[in-house]
DNA sequence: GCATCTGCCTAAAACCTTTAGGCAAATAGT
DNA sequence: ACTATTTGCCTAAAGGTTTTAGGCAGATGC
């Protein structure tokens, strides 16, 4: 009997793999040991459950965004750091839709702890940085960016801009613009 | 033999109920019969399957929102129906979490058609009368208002905004606030 | 009062989840 | 190098969900 190398590592990414091409909520601990041509009760001695496995997959997506923003980040400040920000949110989404929506998991209090989820948030508030904003108008701008960019993406990805004119490419752009502005002129309470 | 009386109707509408009392993605074939006290079975001359059930609760909420949108509008405008539909959106969103789930269901295009998402873009577009934007920036605002709301509701939902200061209605006052200050003085390309 | 239709039933196959217990391969101790 | 232990994948099995097929009885129509 040859071993197939089974670890939690590799099967949270060949997960996320799975997730990308059948669909995040299609990622089942049957189609995982499929993929490894093993038995699905092999899968349990590295898994908890199929709870498990999601939640895994969701950290993975939530560290590999956050990479990502940190690296788009890295020399800029102001309108740029902000539209590269937005971008990266996008462009991950639309290259990862399976991953995306695994990001989007609901996760216990202790994963949502150990997750990158402090990470973007501190993000957020770096480009903040760059305006003139004092706390609590700083906190609601983060989560009005956060809501903005995960709102925009996940409508998009439902496929809410598609078939209609103008192209969502333009609109996101022209968000950005209009989000930049704001923050230029956050309204005084 | 008694009869159960399940009816489309019937079923669609515990359907959303076990939605809000389980969650969306627990709401499931087995569960409505069980509701019923009925066999599984017998669910499948009402139901085409488990993907048309779950399109049926999402039309369901769809409506429901737009009705509790329409409501909303009626007599108001600029700012003041700005906030009164952000308000529908995530009281209804807090009310009835597993319909609003549902309303995120994945729709295949013809239910997308038949759904009653025109009647929230117009509902949209309706708000933005109260403001001078000409196309293309109005449909750019149209999908800004829809990111937020949706983004806000879906991150509040997920617990982003609990446990921490301020508050998540402060934010939600000075996001619409902001967004009134936005849609005012939109800028120019 | 009979015929038809409709609604719910039983039966059954296919698939996913999860637990328990076993054998063989890898690893470590002497 | 040989034994002992650990580790990795296996078989077996129980329980739940989905979906189809075919049947009987209660409701409806002539």
């Amino acid at each position: 009997m040859v071993r197939a190398g089974l670890t939690l590592e590799r099967l949270t990414r060949a997960g996320a793999e799975l997730a990308d091409e059948v669909g995040f909520d299609q990622v089942t601990v049957s189609a995982l040991a499929r993929r490894f041509d093993v038995k699905v009760a092999s899968l349990y001695s590295h898994l908890k459950n199929s709870h498990d496995l999601r939640t895994r997959i969701a950290l993975l997506a939530l560290e590999e965004l956050a990479d990502r923003g940190a690296a788009a980040l890295a020399g800029r400040a102001g309108k740029d750091a902000l539209g590269a920000f937005a971008d990266v949110y996008r462009d991950y989404a639309r290259e990862h839709p399976g991953r995306y929506a695994a990001a989007q998991y609901r996760l216990d209090p202790e994963a949502a702890a150990a997750s990158a989820g402090g990470r973007h948030s501190r993000m957020t508030r770096a480009i903040l940085r760059g305006y003139d904003l004092t706390e609590p108008d700083e906190t609601h701008a983060v989560r009005l960016l956060g809501s903005v960019f995960h709102g925009y993406v996940s409508l998009e990805a439902q496929g809410g801009f598609s078939h209609s004119a103008p192209d969502s490419q333009e609109s996101w752009s022209r968000i950005v613009d209009a989000l930049d502005a704001l923050l230029r002129n956050w309204p005084a309470p």
